[in-house]
DNA sequence: CTCGGTGCAAAGATTTTGCATTATT
DNA sequence: AATAATGCAAAATCTTTGCACCGAG
């Protein structure tokens, strides 16, 4: 994996470095997460050698040009960090269903991912990109829970009429 | 309207004062476009009476509650502040087209946002939520242009394995 | 050897919070 | 009168940046 992401990095002039090698190794011992800065930065200083591998501002920079780059996609639920998960080329164009509950995120394969693009181009000429779409609701195991309104104070109202 | 939104807030306990009433009205005269907390708090000043209507502090409170409430959406592009915009009644689960070139906001109309929600419960056992979905990709008029990628420092490369 | 990368600390930007005061209900 | 809301300024949070030094190619 790392002679293919050398060579990409290459075609843009970027270097590879032990800083972006070690983060590399946590993203992809993290498959299926998505990290935020901060959690990466605290992963470089846990390895076997007990130093801290970046600075914060190097995760930062670092998780900026991985994503230029297309390596990793961004999450960033709002009111909390940019979060990032390295995308496996098998992966890239899948999009994402995230549950307001419980967090978790499910992908949404290529069949529907396709279809959907093809649906909005049709309809609207509207070319859908590879950055992830974010689906947000409730999975299969909270989807009769509460919603955040609930949380706020009381029961939804159903609406109102301007 | 307002008479319906003030029943809203009086489900929750909350109480219509005029800091919220003029922010009701600048969404009000704004509908369609997201405005920035900003936007919203500079907006304040500039009426009739040129005094400021709201403390920055209440904007952010305020539109906090209005998003916890229903009565706006919050729209955040990466890097950048939350935007918002009122929702009217009618307008409740649309979904936003985001163009990355140009920030144009497209709306998909009901047809197709409940023929979405309808394959993503079917395949995913997925329910999604009134929060608007951000899809990102190129509008008609930007469409053939170039992306984030190539403003960071060349073409794209087609992808690498793993 | 060159130029991109790094670390640190300072600065920026956005948002939240504590608290005394004000105003809605 | 009770309690929610406000304004202000301070603080918190997340992220970016300047600069001197380092190291990959």
């Amino acid at each position: 994996m790392l002679d293919q992401i050398y060579d990409l990095l290459k075609q843009y002039d970027l270097r590879m470095t032990p800083q972006r090698k070690a983060i590399l190794e946590i993203l992809y011992n993290c498959r299926g997460h998505h990290l935020e800065t901060e959690n990466i930065y605290q992963l470089l200083s846990i390895g076997p050698d007990k130093k801290r591998k970046a600075g914060i501002a190097t995760v930062y920079r670092t998780m900026e040009m991985f994503e230029k780059v297309g390596l990793v996609s961004r999450l960033s639920m709002e009111d909390s960090p940019s979060r990032y998960e390295l995308v496996l080329p098998q992966e890239i164009n899948h999009h994402h269903l995230i549950c307001l509950k419980c967090g978790r995120v499910q992908e949404l394969d290529d069949v529907l991912t396709e279809e959907f693009k093809k649906i909005i181009l049709e309809n609207k000429n509207f070319v859908v990109t590879a950055k992830p779409i974010k689906i947000f609701g409730y999975c299969d195991g909270c989807s009769q829970k509460c919603n955040s309104i609930d949380d706020f104070k009381m029961k939804i109202g159903s609406g109102f009429n301007v």
